[in-house]
DNA sequence: CACTGTGAATACCTTCACAGCA
DNA sequence: TGCTGTGAAGGTATTCACAGTG
């Protein structure tokens, strides 16, 4: 019925991915006491293009003014409606090492709508031991988490060893929505979506880069190449 | 010459962002003892379709054999030669809040080719204090790291009121590519690379896939919509 | 009259399907 | 024979450019 493989009935995936900029510059902005903004200054804002912002915006409905623009906050109110944050999303972040650490302590979760309502590990030397305040819960916490708390995002943190077997059990518990920060492919059912984050990636393909700079330069200092 | 917008006389960028992928899957296969991987099994590992994976291999040039497959020490090491991984990269951190220092303790990093030479603020409280066996240095040590140590990628892990002129102090002392953890758009001149990794962006879009997951639910339960 | 919303054009990316080679 | 490498096809995403409108 509608346009492509988009999400299935809506926006492409494409645009919901630059949705959280457009909302976090409109925030800004109203937090500055702005209370109306052109595509142009929205997009610089958001590091994009005019043309790309009202594409994306055009998806989610006719929000603007013509010959004006648009509303801040009208429009952070809808991009917050199509993000399904008008509600609390529960967290859970499973594998207290380093990074879980530091994630259970980043305090930008809640700002953003998101509780962490647990940290787990499945090693059990480290049950009960506090970390940012909440103690340390084992895995077999999962289903009831899920039950009672609503639990609906997983956060991988663990050592890319047990990823795998600590996405198996958030999913068997009845998560649908992994952010993973092992470097590990998960295998997830259909209807379950990951999202990946990796440090060592993102470096990787900053040194492609960093190399062609270096090539250039090499070039550039002794005139070689067709 | 070549064909499309591509990195610029070579690989899509989209093949850049998958290689850290294939070199992982290939590493953990030569630790298994693997000598020779078809596509479709390496594909598999690296979660792509076997189709994709040959055409990002064949940007690279031919190093599979028709009717076997890819030798696998062989591959790693092209892989590793067209991503710049033949030499180390050093990195600096700047920002040693609670994000800085996991970076900081971070032991992945030297695994992969990457050597953090220096942890840096701006805040003079925190020059000299110990994170994780290095000391904070200033940011004004940045000119000094990029001539002696070769610095060329800085990782900004400030609060996002601060990002921006971290960024500026790195480019100023002639660092090329940058990872951005702060939820900020950065400004950077023609030649800088940079890419983003935001936390709560991350969330919002598993948060509306999650939305579909509910809505979808609540349809089937009592199955309306036409 | 300035700015949005959007078809049309373009660029890019992925998948298909098979020729060609070890 | 079995699998790679790759043109061609099919999608998706982005940009262009302008008609429409408060």
């Amino acid at each position: 019925m509608s346009d492509a493989a988009t999400t299935r009935r809506g926006i492409p995936e494409a645009s919901v991915a630059r949705l959280p900029g457009y909302l976090r510059a409109l925030t800004t902005l109203a937090g500055h006491g702005v209370i109306s903004v052109s595509s142009e200054e929205l997009a610089n804002a958001a590091g994009v293009s005019s043309a790309m912002l009202r594409k994306d915006l055009s998806h989610l409905g006719s929000y603007g003014v013509r010959g004006v623009g648009y509303d801040v906050e009208r429009l952070a109110a809808e991009i917050t409606a199509a993000l399904g944050l008008t509600r609390e999303w529960p967290v859970a972040i499973v594998g207290m090492g380093n990074l879980g650490r530091a994630l259970a302590a980043y305090r930008g979760f809640e700002e953003r709508g998101f509780e962490v309502v647990a940290l787990l590990d499945g090693d059990r030397r480290l049950l009960g031991e506090d970390v940012a305040g909440r103690p340390v819960r084992p895995m077999s916490d999962l289903p009831g988490l899920v039950a009672d708390e609503g639990l609906a995002i997983g956060v991988i943190a663990t050592p890319s060893s047990g990823a795998q077997d600590a996405c198996d059990r958030l999913v068997a518990a009845g998560v649908r929505s992994v952010l993973n920060f092992a470097p590990a492919v998960l295998a997830v059912p259909d209807g379950v979506v990951v999202r990946n984050v990796d440090l060592s990636t993102e470096l990787q393909i900053l040194a492609f880069h960093g190399q062609r700079v270096a090539a250039a330069a090499a070039a550039t200092t002794s005139e070689v190449v067709a």
